[in-house]
DNA sequence: GTCTATAGTGGGATAGAC
DNA sequence: GTCTATCCCACTATAGAC
């Protein structure tokens, strides 16, 4: 065994650590998970745990690491080859629930169990967070300077309201249940766009 | 002093209990939060808080049930009077916001430490809560029925996005931001009805 | 790299005095 | 009705063998 096979086996055991703690963090929460429970979904025991991690945390770190990196490139992306303003929102709409549907785990553990990191843990993944709703506002800007969306929602809580719409979503997203990321985007971008009077 | 005086004073105890609980588990979170912080916040010792409440557990059960029982009824005498389809959900967005904005840390509990509820305390919650989402969808199907709102989104769908629009404030409004409960919702009523496209 | 064993800590809940 | 004292358990993290 290679230095290179023990660094693609300790890479293969950290990802697969990062995809089971996202699914236990996200349904169970962080600290009702145990280093026993994370240990077992990564078939070893307590103590190996921490071979692979210098604390739970830090685990917890690694997964809103990872999501926050992977909607941003998704976003970014989705709305790098966008014909106007209103295509753009479209585009990022789709990305953002498409990304969050599909990767809902790490994403529901990113969104809702953040406030379990302290210290520079925190301001890290704060910080990227940040700059990810910065990119939302700022092709929401765009739209708003090009003249296809209205003055009269001021763009921060314009913001805020289109991030509400989407992010929820993680509260009762299922596989399977009938309606695809995609679909449920549809919708969002009809509600979001048009509203949801009848203009009849 | 009576056994009236008593009833009463432990009523206090029990509120108070309810009120310091609520901000402590919106902020902390439910398991991070111990029994001899909330004493502490009731002004008395760890062994005390189990003179009021049979175990921990019961005090999140408290809470998240009073908080579903004010939502339900502030939206149910909101839609009450209401003139037409379109009044009712005008209404109901506000009512919504405003209760959530005003005991922000109930409502934050209920809508995201339920999770730790087990057993019969959970079945009891998730009912209410399906309850109060049935109360939502129904206004919404009047303001269909009657043509007010368009038919391409269907119901089920249309009823999730409003709740999305609506809850995920809870992460994000602080009183003295700048924005009132009714300015939000004002904003989000514009935004549900007639999109964010400029009309121009 | 994985194990077993355990140190060390802290929290939920109870007992019993006052 | 409130206190102090404490039981008991579970969990994070470490030590050291293999």
């Amino acid at each position: 065994m290679t230095a290179i096979g023990k660094t693609a086996r300790t890479q293969r055991a950290v990802e697969r650590a990062c995809h089971e703690g996202a699914k236990l963090f996200s349904e169970k929460g962080y600290s009702e998970t145990t280093t026993r429970e994370l240990a077992a979904a990564m078939d070893v025991t307590n103590g190996t745990f921490y071979y692979y991690f210098p604390s739970k945390e830090d685990l917890l770190r690694q997964i809103c690491e990872d999501a926050l990196a992977e909607i941003t490139a998704a976003v970014t992306k989705a709305v790098d080859g966008a014909e106007s303003g209103l295509d753009a929102v479209t585009q990022m709409i789709h990305s953002h629930v498409r990304t969050i549907v599909e990767s809902r785990h790490s994403h529901t553990t990113m969104l809702t169990e953040l406030r379990a990191l302290n210290g520079e843990h925190r301001v890290t993944i704060v910080a990227a967070r940040d700059r990810y709703e910065s990119l939302v506002r700022e092709i929401l800007a765009s739209a708003k300077a090009d003249g296809s969306l209205k003055t009269s929602i001021e763009l921060a809580p314009l913001t805020l309201l289109l991030l509400n719409l989407l992010n929820w979503t993680i509260f009762w997203y299922r596989p399977n249940m009938g309606l695809t990321g995609d679909e449920i985007a549809d919708r969002m971008v009809t509600l979001f766009l048009n509203g949801a009077v009848n203009p009849a």
